[in-house]
DNA sequence: TGCTAATTTCATTTTTTTTTGAAAACTTTG
DNA sequence: CAAAGTTTTCAAAAAAAAATGAAATTAGCA
C-alpha cells in the first residue's frame, strides 16, 4: 500500500466556510486595527483563526490575495506575539501555520512587545524633567512639582496595571 | 487707575521652563501614539500639561511651529476627549485652553469614545457568524463553535473589563 | 448691523506606513 | 553538491494618515 500524506489544508478546499472566513478576517482586521497592527496582520490570523488545519504560507498568500513579502512579515510579527505557531506536516517542506486562540496570553505578549518599552523610556524622560526643574519663582516650582508627582504616578500606575490585565483576562 | 487685563501666557513670556516643555511634549507625544493619536495632538496636549497659565490657540501654533489646522483640529479631538477645557480670559475674546490632568477621567473617555463603538460592533459580527454556521461535517462545526465561543468570551470580558480599567486607576 | 478677530473646514501637499515583487539566502533532498 | 522549493529581505510603488493654508464660517464687539 503506497504512502498516502495526511491531507492538508490545500487538498481539503472546503477548508473554511467561506462566510465564516470572511467575517473572522473582518473581525481580526479591525481589532489588530485598534492595536496598531497593519491589515495583512489581521488577515492572516482572521484566517488562521477558522481554520480547521494549519496552513503554508503560499496558501495564506494565494487565499488572501496578498503578497508573499507581505505574509512573510505579518508572519513573522505574529509569530514574535505567539499569536501563531508552525506545525510539522510529514512529507512536506513548508512550514505549516495555525493560529494561537489563548488570547490572554496574546494579550500579555502584546503588553511586554509593544507597551512595556515605552513605559520603561518614560521613566527616564520624567527624572531629566526633576533635573532640570529650576524655576526662579517658588509658586511655579511648586506647580512643576505637583505635575511631575501626577506623571510618576500615571506611568507606575501603569506600569503595574498593564502586566496585570492580561491576567485579568479569566474568561 | 486704568484697567490692567491679567497677564495670559503670551505676555508672560517665561511661561513654562524651556527643558521641562520639550520633555513633556517628548513624553505626550509618544504616549498619544501609543494610543493612536496623531502626532499634532500629542504636542498640544505636553505644551498644555506644563504651562502655568492657559494659552490660546495661536499661541500654540507659534510656540509648536504647527499649522493653525492641525492646531484647530487637534484642539478638537482633545476638547472630544476632555482632555483640555478653555477657559474665559476678561478683555480677550480668544478661548484659552488648559490641561485637564486627571488621568483617570482621560482614559475612560478615551475608551468610552475609540475602543467601546469596537466592541460593540464586533457583537454584530459574532452574531453573523454564529448565523453563517452550517457545515456538513458535525465535527468541523464543533470546531468553529468552539472558536466562536471563545471570541464571544473575549468581547464580553473586554466589554466589562475595559470601562472598569479607568476605575482602577487609583494613584 | 456691520466690521474684524478668531476659529473651523477642507482640498491639496507632505509625510509616514504598508504592500509589492524580484533578488538573495536558506534548506532539503535526490 | 547541484537543483528545486521555500522563505526572507529590501528597494521601489502604492496607499493611508497627517499637516498645511487659504477660503468660509462663526462669534464678539462697537
Amino acid at each position: 500500500m503506497p504512502y498516502t500524506p495526511p491531507k492538508t489544508g490545500e487538498q481539503l478546499d472546503l477548508n473554511t466556510s467561506k462566510e465564516l472566513e470572511i467575517e473572522s478576517i473582518d473581525f481580526f482586521v479591525r481589532m489588530m486595527g485598534i492595536l496598531g497592527m497593519p491589515r495583512s496582520v489581521g488577515e492572516i490570523y482572521g484566517l488562521l483563526y477558522f481554520s480547521v488545519s494549519p496552513l503554508p504560507m503560499d496558501q495564506i498568500v494565494s487565499r488572501l490575495g496578498i503578497s508573499l513579502g507581505s505574509a512573510s512579515q505579518g508572519l513573522k510579527t505574529l509569530r514574535s506575539l505567539k499569536a501563531v505557531r508552525t506545525s510539522y506536516v510529514p512529507g512536506d517542506r513548508r512550514d505549516h501555520y495555525f493560529a494561537e486562540t489563548e488570547f490572554r496570553r496574546l494579550f500579555s505578549n502584546f503588553i511586554k512587545d509593544e507597551i512595556m518599552p515605552h513605559m520603561e523610556s518614560a521613566k527616564g524622560r520624567i527624572e531629566r524633567m526633576e533635573s532640570s526643574l529650576s524655576s526662579t519663582d517658588i509658586e511655579t516650582e511648586e506647580f512643576y512639582k505637583i505635575r511631575i508627582e501626577k506623571l510618576k504616578r500615571l506611568t507606575r500606575a501603569g506600569g503595574r496595571l498593564l502586566p496585570a490585565l492580561a491576567g485579568l483576562l479569566k474568561f
